[in-house]
DNA sequence: TGCTAACCTTCCGTAACACTCGGGTCAACC
DNA sequence: GGTTGACCCGAGTGTTACGGAAGGTTAGCA
């Protein structure tokens, strides 16, 4: 169960944004960049992004892109559903009840358990906002191998 | 972002012989319908169950599968992580450290996020065992759809 | 000595993923 | 007012994983 590259890459180009947040608009060339996702891609991964409003475009020369509200107020989670749909560990799941079709559904004994999975990532996902990733203190160290010390 | 159809499979196998513990070998075909998977797939899918000893088999004749520890023993995380692997939303936040192969990582802003999420989804899986899910109670009503009353 | 059922390997069609490419359109600036 | 920088839009493409099916082999029970 991965999350693709399009939330990947979708996070990250949000965080340069928000990191530019005040500084006029970023191009795609710039954003790309920074936040090392291929040019012709993020081009792609940006287009639902704007139709979101998550992101406002200034065409032409010396244009690009800005966010469309302040770090604080823009949610991972609102980013994550533009780019990988709705939060469903498995359909019977999904935020989106249209999806909830398995047959099964009303006497199954393992759905609990995805529901709870469901939750606990809307939750963390949810309550996150780009400020809180730019803030300095958020970076995590990597967990170490097992040191082999002499 | 969704669990394939080998976890979702392999929970309901291991549900079926939890419901059927103590009750002697349960047949792959006997599995099969119980749980609505294709026989010929969770024959394939049971293989790796019986490898990381989660079950057990009986060859022959009467033979078939059985849990090999008590429902209570058996936390639905370790059928997971055989079914799909180690929990990890993104590659940067992976269980199995030697897949955490991403250059970005030690200066990344949004690996705390993806690390966040991983650790709830661990908590949901290895906080509930088979027993959670055959109990009676646990059993939790579909939310409903928007009533369009007369 | 059959029948049953696990065991093992190989194969295969479909679909999603992760991009690239080419052209069109718009807005500044000189 | 034309050139240039940059967004906009669709199509195309190689690779990989998913979701199975098929067929033969081995082991135990009656």
């Amino acid at each position: 169960m991965k999350v693709s590259t399009r939330g990947e890459y979708g996070v990250r180009a949000m965080v340069a944004l928000a990191r530019h947040y005040g500084e006029g608009p970023m191009s795609i060339t710039d954003i790309a960049r920074v936040s090392s996702v291929p040019p012709a891609y993020l081009e792609q991964l940006i287009a639902p992004l704007r139709r979101a409003s998550l992101v406002q475009s200034k065409r032409g020369a010396r244009g690009g892109y800005i966010l469309a509200r302040a770090p604080e107020q823009v949610r991972i989670g609102e980013i994550y559903r533009v780019m990988e749909g709705p939060v469903a560990p498995m359909d019977c799941v999904s935020e989106n009840l249209a999806d909830q079709t398995c047959p099964l559904i009303d006497n199954c004994e393992t759905r609990p358990v995805w529901l709870k999975m469901r939750d606990s990532i809307v939750d963390v996902l949810d309550s996150t906002t780009l400020a809180d990733l730019i803030a300095p203190s958020t970076k995590v160290p990597r967990e170490l191998p097992v040191s082999r010390t002499a």
